[in-house]
RNA sequence: UCCUCAGUAGCUCAAUCGGUAGAGCGGAUGGCUGUUAACCAUUAGGUUGGGGGUUCAAGUCCCUCCUGAGGAGCCA
């Protein structure tokens, strides 16, 4: 016999009622009586549980009574109305064998359990009403933003993981080596001698595949990446991994207009489809995680997104007569503090900030006319702040140079990359959106650590 | 990396001024004919994160290490 999942159940329960079925699946939880009994069955095909009943006809009855939480079971019975509150269908068994049984150490009980416990047992939270939410907000996320992708004619890129350019920005990266930590071969100036190691040089892993993209995108026009990115930072805090994922579109012949419009437009696209996806996930999030998640979301798909400069928000800042922990001045990076001060309290949505001084945005953003401010924009939004950050990229071969000498970079390490606006260059922009920063923002999850399936962060790579 | 807080039963937490370590949930056993975090009764369960120190006496005070969380920086 073949079974069905609970989620087609759920789909038509009418057209099933009085039917023989079979379901496959694990015991949420379980509630007893002296001669009957009730299984909160999860097959995982949908956020749903079905409610099993069954009573001592059943030939196992009392062995079945015994089966611990996270047992797998297959089931066999007829679909019912329920005669009770609470569901509108049950299966009432007619034979219930344990496919596999659990055991009374069994972590995850019928109670809640605190984020961090969970995360001590990764393997086991998907199993928790919050964590199938999340990981299948997570999966249509990823699912939504190659769908809107490709519906505007972006090419999907493969950028590499590891890279054998250190120049690739500020960040600290992990090496990848085949050498010997114990007993390292030395060259002559007794330095590690990494002509000797397997790729013939110092590679480590990525942390942007921008650099690399930017030619496919002067050779396809429109093209994004979505691949893990590796930072070694020792960052511990809610928003920080050390691997994590990222979408980095680009695109050819555009500003950084085009570049904003392109990113409220993939917003507004992703928060919808997921929105429409997953009304039952969504609906527990705003319901048990976040009570303001779909009064907001529903404002940054009604809103349109402001636009402010640098110059602009540090008057906006000066003016507003706060006293911020970090004094605002023209030069200075704006601080989360600001920056949540400008989305959450001045405009109330999503704010694009853009033209930032040269010297705290990096080299390969093009310079304004002004010469002291480069065409870059950061997208921040209530809650989360910055969630965006993009850029104009230099085209201009003479002042992308200088700007590399400016910033006291090797220009031999960025040739290639030279070459680009040597060899038919055009003007291009794109942006890098944190993918769990957006699951964060869609879920109203406030850890990273908990929107990620095994997550890895300093002195934590358990599993 | 810096600052702050925390670590007590399987889980969530309590323990007043330094004075006999407790509760709920979970488990076990029994009861209950429609439960919804089911309910009722009984019961087992502890080297209080590790190490050191002060004291007649330390979960509690001091030192140190480990782990976790929050904030900051950096960023996505």
């Amino acid at each position: 016999m073949s079974w069905i999942t609970i989620k087609e159940i759920f789909a038509n329960p009418a057209s099933l009622l009085e039917t023989e079925l079979e379901v496959r699946g694990w015991i949420r939880t379980q509630r007893l009586s002296k001669n009957f009994a009730f299984i909160e069955l999860n097959d995982g095909s949908c956020f749903k549980n079905l409610q099993v009943v069954y009573d001592e006809t059943l030939a196992n009855f009392s062995e079945a009574t015994k089966f611990p939480l996270g047992s797998a079971l297959k089931v066999a019975g007829k679909l019912l109305a329920s005669p009770a509150a609470g569901q509108p269908f049950e299966l009432k068994a007619q034979a219930i064998e344990a496919i596999g049984l659990s055991s009374l150490e069994y972590p995850l009980q019928k109670k809640r359990h605190s984020f961090e416990y969970l995360r001590t047992i990764p393997h086991l939270r998907p199993r928790t009403n919050t964590f199938m939410a999340v990981f299948r907000v997570r999966s249509l996320l990823a699912y939504a933003i190659h769908k809107f992708f490709h519906e505007k004619g972006f090419v999907y890129v493969h950028t590499p993981i590891i890279t054998g350019s250190d120049c690739e920005g500020a960040g600290q990266m992990f090496r990848v080596t085949t050498l010997d930590l114990q007993n390292p071969p030395l060259n002559e100036q007794k330095k590690i001698d990494f002509n000797q190691d397997f790729f013939g040089k110092e590679t480590n892993l990525t942390v942007s595949g921008q650099l690399n993209v930017e030619g496919f995108c002067l050779a396809f026009n429109r093209v994004y990446t979505f691949g893990p990115t590796f930072r070694a930072e020792n960052s511990n805090t809610q928003r920080h991994a050390s691997e994590f994922w990222m979408i980095e579109p680009e695109i050819a012949f555009a500003d950084l207009n085009d570049n904003m419009r392109l990113a409220e437009d993939m917003m507004k696209y992703v928060i919808r489809f997921v929105l429409e996806q997953a009304p039952q996930e969504m609906e527990f999030f705003n319901r048990f995680i976040d009570t303001r998640l779909l009064q907001r979301l529903q404002l940054v798909l009604d809103s349109e997104f402001e636009h402010i400069s640098y110059s602009q928000a540090v008057e906006i800042l000066e003016k507003s007569g706060t006293s911020f922990n970090f004094p605002v001045m023209w030069g200075n990076d704006l601080q989360t503090e600001h920056e949540r001060y400008l989305t959450e309290h001045v405009f109330k949505k999503p704010v694009f900030v853009t033209d930032y001084p040269k010297a705290i945005k990096a080299f390969y953003m093009r310079l304004n006319d002004d010469k002291r401010t480069v065409a870059a924009m950061d997208l921040l939004v209530p809650e989360v702040g910055e969630i965006i950050g993009g850029s104009q990229r230099e085209e201009r071969h003479d002042v992308l140079r200088s700007r590399i000498a400016e910033m006291g970079l090797k220009e031999s390490d960025y040739q290639w990359y030279l070459n680009l606006r040597k060899f038919g260059g055009a003007p291009h922009a794109g942006f890098g959106l944190g993918f769990e920063r957006a699951v964060m923002y869609l879920s109203g999850m406030e850890n990273i650590r908990d929107v990620i399936p095994f997550p890895r962060t300093p002195k934590s790579a358990e599993f």
